[in-house]
RNA sequence: GUGGUUGUAGUUCAGUUGGUUAGAACAUCUGAUUGUGGUUCAGAGGGUCGUGGGUUCGAGUCCCAUCUUCCACCCCA
């Protein structure tokens, strides 16, 4: 016990079985990104520091997993520094990579740097792993798969709409049902400007984001020790207590943000966007939630969200707008909007609720029993034929005992047994044998193609 | 980063107030069955009890440290 090796904490090896099933969630979703016309994208596990630090603010920049400088990683560090052991100053000096902790800020980064081979608008979707270096717990990891969609160059409204739109159908596919909630960083912005704090942005979309998890007292309190006024605070709560007809709420933030310059935007923005999604039939909930204020602090119009309707994970899949993504990398003005759903909760969620389709596990449809070196060359031409008219099949590699081979068959889930002995080769045929019903007919090689095609 | 929790066979778990050689089920392998799996029966292999230290005549059991697991907070997918 002692011996055998392990991996390191928030990792996972991800078994054929458990593949298959995470596999149908890519290939879903991959579809549906792909039909909406988004092109795929792959940038290194390994970035820079210099691109990764400062976008994910400081709790983002704790996080992230640094790589240590190959060769004389001390090199750059004098005595004093080593002696002071003050850790967040010298990391850079004995780091200058780090693992990648979302696809969004590589994808930023890769857009400024092909900025002039690129044709705007440009939509991209990236399937890739992310590291964190969180403490893990409950549907969350150190290293997880993120799909990210996103449409850059672009600020048409269109394209919030497409999101939605590309949410619905996932999950639909997938069968799972779902809430998607939507705000806009706007009115939050113009939230913040009415109560008198414009500069605290942050700090109100943090508390707020609480609401329905420590309650109205707590979020109060919390804006208090951020510095909030008791006036602004008050003011907040018809905000708080939002509830009613998309019309009572619109209402009812439009009275509040009244003439503040963003917040008209951000009405305007919201209201448009609604428009587009009254057009269409979604087979998901989609709602207002002025009190969803979650996504990285890069967001500036819409943010989107998704939770289970079944199962209390977080959310499963986030993004929003972003307008100055590049800016940080020298290229201005080029505004994006994006999604990225969450592999791994999905396939938590999924796996709980039992939702994978049967036929995931298996795509082995037929396996030859092995008796011997005359019978192997007898079915070794047939399976390649089997092969070549796309049949997933095997041979057992090597003679052994006929109930070994057919309790091979069995655990790996093979549908079908082609069993050729000295009267089946006689007769040029196989006795195929359904390993469900245990049923044994004899066929020929063009009926086997048949039967299993 | 803060607080709590867990660790015994491949897996899930028993193991009494500290007392001989640490058990079960499932899984694996072998045989009953030399051309038939998923059911049955018989048998076998597999453990420095997470790791390191300590207390004790004696530690799986008590103490300390460390790693790991899971959970909550911060934050997030």
């Amino acid at each position: 016990m002692a011996n055998i090796p392990g991996i390191p904490k928030g990792t996972r090896d991800f078994s054929p079985e458990i593949l298959a099933k995470r596999n149908y969630i890519f290939d879903t979703i991959k579809e549906v990104f792909k039909k909406f016309a988004y092109k795929q994208l792959e940038t290194p596990a390994i970035e820079n520091l210099s691109t990764l630090t400062g976008k994910y603010g400081e709790e983002g920049d704790k996080l992230l997993f640094k790589i240590l400088n190959s060769g004389n990683f001390l090199k750059n560090v004098s005595d004093t520094e080593l002696h002071e052991r003050n850790t967040t100053k010298m990391a850079h000096l004995v780091s200058e990579k780090g693992l990648r902790y979302d696809l969004t800020v590589p994808f930023a980064r890769y857009v400024v740097q092909h900025q002039n081979e690129i044709t705007f608008p440009f939509k991209r979707f990236q399937i890739q792993p992310v590291w964190r270096a969180d403490r893990p717990q409950k549907g969350r990891y150190r290293e997880f798969y993120q799909c990210d969609a996103d449409i850059i160059g672009s600020n048409s409204l269109i394209n919030e709409l497409e999101i939605v739109q590309m949410i619905d159908e996932v999950f639909t596919k997938l069968n799972l049902k779902v809430t998607i909630k939507i705000n806009n960083r706007k009115l939050l912005a113009g939230i913040a400007e009415r109560i008198g704090h414009p500069d605290k942005l942050i700090d109100l979309t943090v508390a707020i984001d609480k609401l329905d998890k420590i309650g109205h007292e707590k979020v109060y309190e919390e804006l208090r020790q951020s510095g909030f006024s008791e006036d602004g605070i008050n003011l907040l709560e018809p905000i708080l207590n939002f509830g009613g007809s998309f019309d009572d709420q619109m209402q009812c933030i439009e009275k509040f943000l009244g003439e503040t310059d963003t917040g008209v935007t951000g009405i305007d923005e919201i209201q448009k966007l609604f428009t587009y999604i009254d057009l269409f039939k979604f087979n998901n909930n989609i709602q207002l939630d002025l009190t969803l204020a979650r996504g990285l602090n890069y967001y500036t119009g819409a943010i989107f969200e998704v939770v289970s309707d079944e199962v209390q994970i977080g959310s499963i899949c986030g993004g929003g707008r972003y307008d100055d993504l590049t800016g940080v990398f020298g290229l201005k003005d080029v505004s994006g909007v994006g999604i990225s759903f969450g592999a791994d909760r999905i396939y938590d969620v999924s796996e709980n609720l039992n939702r994978f389709p049967e036929d995931v596990k298996t795509n082995v449809k037929l396996m030859f029993a092995n008796f011997g070196e005359k019978e192997e060359k007898y079915c070794l031409h047939v399976l390649k034929n089997l092969r070549d008219s796309g049949i997933s099949a095997e041979i057992y590699p090597e003679s052994s005992k006929m109930k070994k081979q057919m309790k091979y068959a069995n655990s790996n889930n093979i549908p079908f047994v082609a069993i050729a002995g000295e009267n089946e080769m006689k007769e040029n045929k196989f006795t195929l044998k359904n390993m469900q019903t245990g049923d044994q007919q004899l066929v020929t090689e063009e009926e086997m193609i048949i039967l299993l095609s």
